[in-house]
DNA sequence: GCCTTTGTTGTACATTTGGATAATTCAATA
DNA sequence: TATTGAATTATCCAAATGTACAACAAAGGC
């Protein structure tokens, strides 16, 4: 039967890219790192194994790609509602959204626990995966930071730095746990429990903004 | 060369499923679960392939027991110190002592954390995985919240369970941190940040045990 | 000292799978 | 309509996978 050839479709080099660097993140969060095969992609992408070679030169460079997409978009998932909502926020709010927004989806979530943990050992043997780690962590740990300094308390830079890490490693901690154990924790417990603790390190009381969509402002009564 | 034959070696069953158990963990924490295969294993192992189906009915199995074990002994290990001189030991001494052990050698470690990640995906899939890591899940949290329970302060059972959570992902997260990062902390600062905020979440000052090894008694001067 | 038992070796099997690529087909654009 | 390049198909070749099995070597009972 020769006549099941796929339907010949004609894209953008954007679209075509973003769909294997998808399917790809896709797969290794189901399924580890030896689940991305070129031919998997290819089939999760909607596409033959040949096109994949056509937009990269390898397969290791379509890894790369991909694991700097889910670097970057941990970081700005982080700090979505800081980006929309965030120019009115005081300090101490916008690192309480910080902090919330990291410790809830779809920052925590169990595949992505598995995508970085799919990743973790190419990181360590690939130099060029290394690079892109090295970058988007520090990324994420001086925007942290920033907010951190900002805030009103007296604190000098090398007290910053130390509740960074401090606050860094308890945000960590607390992803790797809601992640892997989703049902370990009641809706918003996460981000209570992290408030609370971040507020410990640094001797302040934070307390999270009001974000349009989870609370209405008073003015109207409930329907 | 007919001659090069791997000199026959008898051992006891005990030794054999050490060796093997041991290398796939080697393997598993270098490279990843992709490069723990028979071939790899036997080798690293000094036995041949064909071995491991003599003491394992399937690869499967021998993973299973791989990964049992790991687990075993990361609540061993960071308990090691309790159990050999918590004796006379406060409660506020133990769970110091226990916080503590979870945040050095051997437990922090790059390689466990390679070796954590490379089961993940394989734990998630394997329902017979899944229960080993329940199990030895749970022993560490309940063996923190006992210790946490034992605190000479007033807390409720809720408050106690509460509060385990909340540490159990705080020691979560530094160990994260320092077996990714080792080179990011100075040597004990990952103890005491995890003292510190332990400390904070409990409303409790939390001081270390002195140990024999890390700090010698007042009664000499130092050489 | 033979003989059964069992740990151990070496190898072969059957299959799957890996990434890569050559040749071909098809749609869009000029 | 001619040209171009994206996209498909088929295949290559090698390497590696878990498993099975027959030959081999040492204990230990008798």
């Amino acid at each position: 039967m020769p006549g099941d050839r796929r339907p010949y479709r004609r894209e953008s080099e954007e679209t075509r890219r973003e769909a294997l660097i998808e399917a790809a993140l896709d797969l290794v969060a189901e399924g580890g790192a030896q689940a991305a095969t070129v031919r998997a992609i290819a089939d999760r992408a909607g596409v033959t194994p040949g096109l994949i070679r056509h937009y990269f030169a390898s397969k290791d460079e379509l890894t790369r790609a991909a694991y700097r997409r889910l670097m970057e978009r941990m970081t700005a998932d982080s700090g979505a509602a800081l980006d929309t909502h965030g120019a009115g926020w005081t300090a101490s709010e916008r690192l309480a959204g910080f902090v919330a927004g990291s410790l809830r989806p779809p920052v925590v979530d169990p595949l992505r626990l598995g995508l970085w943990a799919g990743f973790l050992n190419a990181v360590r043997a690939d130099a060029g995966m290394r690079a892109i780690h090295e970058q988007n962590y520090h990324a994420y740990r001086d925007r942290l930071e920033g907010l951190i300094a900002d805030l009103p308390r007296w604190a000098d830079a090398a007290r910053c730095r130390a509740d960074a890490i401090a606050c860094n490693a308890v945000i960590d901690g607390l992803w790797l746990e809601g992640s892997a154990l989703p049902e370990g924790f009641a809706p918003g417990e996460l981000e209570r429990i992290g408030l609370h603790t971040v507020s410990a390190i640094l001797g302040l009381p934070l307390n999270p903004p009001n974000l349009p969509s989870s609370s209405p402002p008073p003015e109207g009564p409930a329907p």
